[in-house]
RNA sequence: GCCUCUGUAGCUCAGUUGGUAGAGCAGCGGACUGAAAAUCCGCGUGUCGUUGGUUCAAUUCCGACCGGAGGCA
């Protein structure tokens, strides 16, 4: 029987972070993490990442372990996360995932692998500059020729998704059809208990992602971003993708006045919680506590317990 | 006070040579297997400022009124 693994889900400023501390002080536990843009050193303020205060002596993981130069994947993380899971295991402590990455949790939790391939890599890089060159046209027909399955599947507009899988193709010789299914089939290597944070009022939600974003600048996120452009990090970088980032780098280098790129970090971060949600509604199996205006922490540290509890965790 | 411009979707604006209207953004829904805080897709009924008039028919033409901007005094 694969270990059971306590999941905290939900939109962005749920009270992930906070709830997850309190399951392992609760459980004997340890926080792993599992969020794309945290893993970045340097960026604590943007991403809402735990500082030691708020980790109240729990040991973290995945938080503040690469360099915002060097872009991480998916599959680089979840290599990563799931050492992290194993030791925790190895020391009888109970790993307590709690992060708002939906692919990265689930393939984490699926076993998932993923096809070679990298966004530095030779292949796509040719295949870039065949799309620049060419157009789409070439390159989805080229697709319906090898996986004609793939070439059903995607939009004609999702670029990104089309040369990834001629990327696959053509470094393995396997279309990434094939690959998703075996991977597909893989048993699971742990048992999920996912635990759902989410406002019942999205007008709720909304209040507090603006409030958090004013905190973010007060607290100082503008110079984050600077100390990460002194520190040499590419304007290419995957972590400059992040919500906070992208947008004050911009004002930054003056394309816009500060005040609008704040405002538009705002509807950023809104429709990124939006898209959070779309990809955790799928999943039939989240608990899900729903705050009414107040996070009551310790009323939802009550439900995870006695869930958990359920679950034959002490 | 007079003159000119203006009032159309939550916002910015198109448009209808008279047959009740459409883009972008926002919003909502969805997808997602090595960039995922990324990427992509779908969804547009709104007293066309109000009120009279002309007309078979007015958001469109005419008048008055109300709101906004500018100019002249």
């Amino acid at each position: 029987m694969p270990p059971i693994l306590p999941c905290i889900v939900g939109p962005t400023a749920c009270g992930k972070t906070r709830l997850a501390v309190l399951t392992a002080q609760q459980f004997n536990g340890e926080v792993v993490s599992v969020d794309s843009m945290q893993i970045y050193r340097g960026m604590t303020i943007g991403t809402a990442a735990p500082i030691p205060q708020e980790m109240e002596g729990i040991p973290h993981h995945m938080v503040a372990v690469a360099d915002p130069a060097e872009s991480w994947s998916a599959a680089r993380f979840t290599a990563a996360a799931d050492e992290c899971i194993q030791d925790i295991l190895s020391r009888n402590k109970l790993p307590v995932l709690a992060g708002g990455t939906g692919l990265y949790l689930d393939a984490i939790i699926a076993g998932r692998s993923f096809a070679p391939g990298s966004a530095g890599g030779a292949v796509r890089h040719a295949l870039q500059r065949q799309l620049e060159e060419e157009g789409i046209g070439p390159l989805l027909e080229e697709l319906a020729r090898v996986d004609p399955e793939a070439a059903r599947r995607l939009h004609p507009a999702d670029h990104k998704r089309i040369l990834r899988a001629l990327e696959v193709y053509r470094e393995t010789g396997q279309t990434i059809s094939q690959h998703d299914r075996e991977s597909r089939e893989q048993p699971p290597r742990y048992v999920p208990v996912y635990i759902g944070l989410a406002f019942r009022d999205r007008a709720d939600m909304r209040e507090l992602i603006d409030r958090r974003v004013d905190g973010m600048l007060a607290a100082g996120l503008l110079e984050e971003v600077r100390s990460l452009l002194d520190a040499g990090t590419p304007r290419s970088a995957t972590a400059f993708q992040a919500i906070g980032y992208k947008e004050l780098l911009a004002a930054l280098d003056g394309q816009c006045a500060l005040e609008e790129a704040v405002e538009l970090v705002k509807r950023r971060s809104r429709q990124y919680a939006k898209r959070q949600l779309t990809w955790l509604r799928r999943n039939q199996d989240i608990r899900w506590i729903y705050w009414e205006k107040k996070r009551d922490f310790q009323a939802a540290l009550q439900i995870v317990t006695e869930i958990l509890t359920a679950q034959g965790l002490q």
